[in-house]
DNA sequence: CTCGCACCTGACAACGTTGTCCAGGCTCTA
DNA sequence: TAGAGCCTGGACAACGTTGTCAGGTGCGAG
């Protein structure tokens, strides 16, 4: 007579397992539900017998408190999302981390879907973790228009993009310096002698590539060196693609003495074609790789940092949480250029 | 008067604005409740005018249903955890987003997190993910004691755990075949004629250090070699660490003329220190790494597929979740030895 | 001895959704 | 034209938790 019958009107067989439920544990104790609700949450005013009968009957049951109903009654889930491209490139598994780390010690989990760079995806994946109620989302965005999100930021959700800015809808932003990462890399190139000087991005699409291509137009600019389109490659980065556009600008009467490519996937594709190639081709890379002061020569990069673009954004997250709201602001985090050998060979014509 | 006043117990600034619900989309469509329920989970019997009348205010209203109380009713949350160790880790970015694809691929979203080697961070990660009622759990064990999880696999968490054995319970496991590449890689090295070959590998409390160590002297047994304690290292593998341990061998009257390294992060280290050393020194590691086919030598590893891991162990929670209960199975997964050079370098007596 | 107070405890409603079940209106057939 | 059957729509309870509030107990002071 203790037990009630429960789940009587859900279809067999959508559940697993029958969990004990407070009113279980209460019935256990021999105590009241909200008696074993303030157990379970550290609340005060319980007597130390009771407590220990509670906690026994709760041992005994295996019970552990369902977080579903309690986000349900009290509003907040203590979860944010985060929604990045690719969580396998060597780049975002940092700043996931330096985001997770941020949500650890706000006492809020952390639930992360890839977009794989595709608009589509990036909009389907940010909605559910709205469904799910995250009390914040950071968002490295594949689209370029975001105002699906303008309903959910009117309702609560706190947002932060990274890495690249928001499409059309006014959000804090966290961004490196890409214009000036790139500018500062390829005058690096010029100042050690190069005129004919490749630069191999993404497509002018994603923001970042626009921007580092914008930075190489500018130095080039600088220096009064007209930029012929056979110089540049724009488009996707798979090592195929990135391997012709390099045999390309290497091969003709004019070949290029310089190469800087726009991202690390590029960059590790670009050594793979210098190394293969008789005259030596200086070489800067935008994004710093594992071991690359350990070829021959050192890959000289822009390096950005990671980590501090995850852990800003995760920060600000939490501000806009805490503190309530705030004018959107735009954060850019500064690039840093590590001369390793390669930027420094000078121009083999 | 069509407006409910809503939240009345609630304290006042627990909320983040004022989502509409089910019953706000009800009452400015003029319907029912259920109605509303039917057309935002596309079941049939609504007539194609009511379900105008719906979606245009669930439009209106920017209405998104609310996952936790579905949840709540349905009993499954379509989530999956993963504790893992690193996700900054090179090896486990691309096992995490193989979990992720596959979960997608079931409508599933993945909450990870990172333990960071501390078995109670695993456990305080696993148990608030089991709080959430995720219906799955992958682990990646940093503790070797799991009975903590006993309650919830009985209350019918599928969990399976990866690269490492469960500790002290009977689940699922998939594994890389640590002891047998282990074993091929130092076999290799003798096949090329080193004698004294160096092994640096992580603390032995960890199964996959344990379990390589245990390859290395089984192939050096199998070749007759008695290993000499000062050709081990086994503890911490930070940089400063490995690199002391590295060098020790290095010197002395009878130094090593090969090193087995033991995960990746220690096949970093070891290069840099042999590209500082004189004489030239064979290596083998464990993990692929990117970029080691442009290092001079070449490196040569014991690689392991890493998105495969991550891929079996989510098909197989997912096979416990469809499928209902199977016995806890134990799969391995072979490693490939990949030559580049530097395993097949002779020894420099 | 009684009143007041502090402290514990438990009944109850509500969070937003979905499953069940029934009512009413329609069509189709005999 | 009446009855049977189908389709649409809505009322209601339940999921497991927490906030509110009121009842009950024990103790000290007047």
């Amino acid at each position: 007579m203790a037990e009630t019958t429960r789940r009587a009107d859900s279809a067999p067989g959508t559940r697993y397992g029958n969990r004990p439920t407070m009113k279980d544990v209460a019935a256990r104790a021999g105590v009241g539900l909200k008696t074993v609700s303030r157990v379970v949450n550290g609340e005060s005013g319980v007597t130390p017998d009771t407590e220990r009968r509670v906690q026994e009957a709760i041992e005994a049951l295996g019970f552990r408190r369902n977080d579903s109903a309690r986000v349900l009654r009290k509003g907040r889930t203590a979860s944010i999302g985060l929604v990045l491209e690719d969580l396998a490139d060597p780049f975002y598994g940092p700043l996931s981390r330096a985001v997770e780390e941020v949500a650890r010690a706000h006492g809020a989990l952390l639930i992360n879907g890839s977009s794989a760079e595709d608009p589509e995806r990036e909009q389907e994946l940010a909605l559910a973790l709205c469904a799910r109620r995250v009390d914040g989302l950071v968002v490295i965005p594949a689209g370029d228009d975001h105002r699906y999100l303008e309903p959910e930021i009117r309702a609560g959700v706190a947002t932060v993009f990274v890495d690249r800015p928001a499409g059309r809808i006014d959000a804090d932003v966290v961004l490196s310096d890409n214009y000036g990462g790139a500018r500062g890399g390829v005058a690096h190139l010029i100042a050690h002698g190069h005129r004919r000087i490749g630069f191999i991005g993404d497509m002018p699409r994603i923001h970042t590539a626009a921007e580092r291509l914008r930075g190489y137009r500018a130095a080039m600019d600088d220096a009064g060196i007209p930029v012929e389109d056979s110089w540049m490659s724009l488009g996707a980065t798979n090592p195929e693609r990135v391997r012709r556009a390099a045999e390309d600008m290497l091969s003709g009467p004019a070949p290029v003495t310089a190469v800087f490519a726009g991202n690390n996937r590029v960059t590790v594709t670009v050594i793979r074609v210098l190394a293969e190639h008789a005259r030596p081709v200086a070489l800067v890379g935008f994004d710093d790789i594992e071991l690359a002061d350990l070829l021959q020569p050192g890959v000289t990069v822009v390096a950005q940092d990671a980590a501090a673009l995850g852990r800003t954004a995760a920060e600000r997250l939490f501000r806009q949480l805490d503190g309530g709201l705030v004018a959107p602001e735009r954060i850019e985090l500064p690039t840093r250029l590590i001369t390793r050998g390669s930027g420094e060979l000078p121009p083999a014509d």
